[in-house]
DNA sequence: CCTCATAATGAGGTAGGCTCTGTATATGCC
DNA sequence: GGCATATACAGAGCCTACCTCATTATGAGG
């Protein structure tokens, strides 16, 4: 199976990554484009989604959108130059800043809702409504193994086994 | 769990674009470090496996890799500092260039399926390999309904009324 | 007080795209 | 032959969305 076959067949596994790929990117796309009259880039986007149950602290937005702290401050940024969202010192510990949507931020959240429903109606909605159930619950399946080779916030001493130690 | 249901506006495309992307985003950090020791990037390693069977001009790779013409340049650049492809002028077509394999990229195509295939693998392993064939279909039948959205030709403009228009 | 951990951020980098502009070269047409 | 147009590439510069490393506050515990 991890043979190569001259001519262009590909395997499974390496066919399955390269189609994913491009549906990312055209996902990737159009939910700019669905964004751009909004004001706002997919990361500020999801963060403003993240935010509507309530303020939260940057760490916490950094674990929940899986990225490193450090990303989280830009996209805050970002999204404060925009005006959707506002920092606000955490009462409870002065290290930590708590973030919050402004008024015009939770006016937004319709939009957004809709914007993404429509971009991503536009690439999945060839598709019938079972077998968008049947490609939910394998991308459930694929991201229920994802545990400990992402650590949303870092991981930075002990690695337990070391496999995918490449940094 | 992490998603609120307001009065079902959640859609299940949504979800889904929401997975795919975090799927998309493991897949693009697994090839990334697959990589990492071949000396390639992601699109460099796609360029030399696009011209394992052959050499191609700039323009066919575009369409190939599904980039601007102008991307091409610089991944075929960065391939080209790295050793792994060359430049060569097309005999048939003095204003086109052709892009080839250098023996040292050609060396690279096995580790290049390799290295693929486990970082593929890494992300889909879980997946029976029923699951894995149902997968490849939905998304082939996604790509499918694809056609319109690259940015090399078309866009015939057809809007006129703008409401919509993002370009 | 001293030390260590944690929270956020400043500085700077990478991958992978994009546009707009400019410049050869080839070819069709007059 | 001369000119318009299409093709192919490149320079410059922008973007998103991440990353690491180092620094500054602050909190917690001995």
């Amino acid at each position: 199976m991890t043979e190569k076959m001259p001519g262009g067949s590909l395997e499974p596994s390496a066919e399955l990554a390269e189609l994913f790929r491009r549906t990312a990117r055209r996902l990737h796309r159009g939910t700019r484009e669905a964004l751009a009259p909004l004001g706002l880039s997919g990361s500020q986007a999801r963060l403003v989604r993240l935010l509507a149950d309530g303020p939260l602290r940057m760490s916490v937005i950094a674990e929940r959108l899986a990225v490193v702290a450090r990303t989280v401050t830009d996209v805050v940024d970002g999204a404060e130059i925009a005006g959707v969202v506002a920092r606000r010192d955490d009462p409870t510990d002065r290290r930590s800043t708590l973030v919050e949507l402004t008024p015009s931020g939770r006016r937004l959240l319709d939009q957004l809702d809709t914007a993404r429903s429509q971009s991503a109606a536009r690439v999945f909605g060839v598709l019938t409504e079972a077998q968008r159930g049947q490609l939910l619950a394998l991308l459930h399946e694929v991201g229920a193994s994802d545990e400990c080779s992402r650590g949303s916030a870092d991981i930075p001493a002990d690695t337990p086994d070391g496999t995918e130690a490449a940094r």
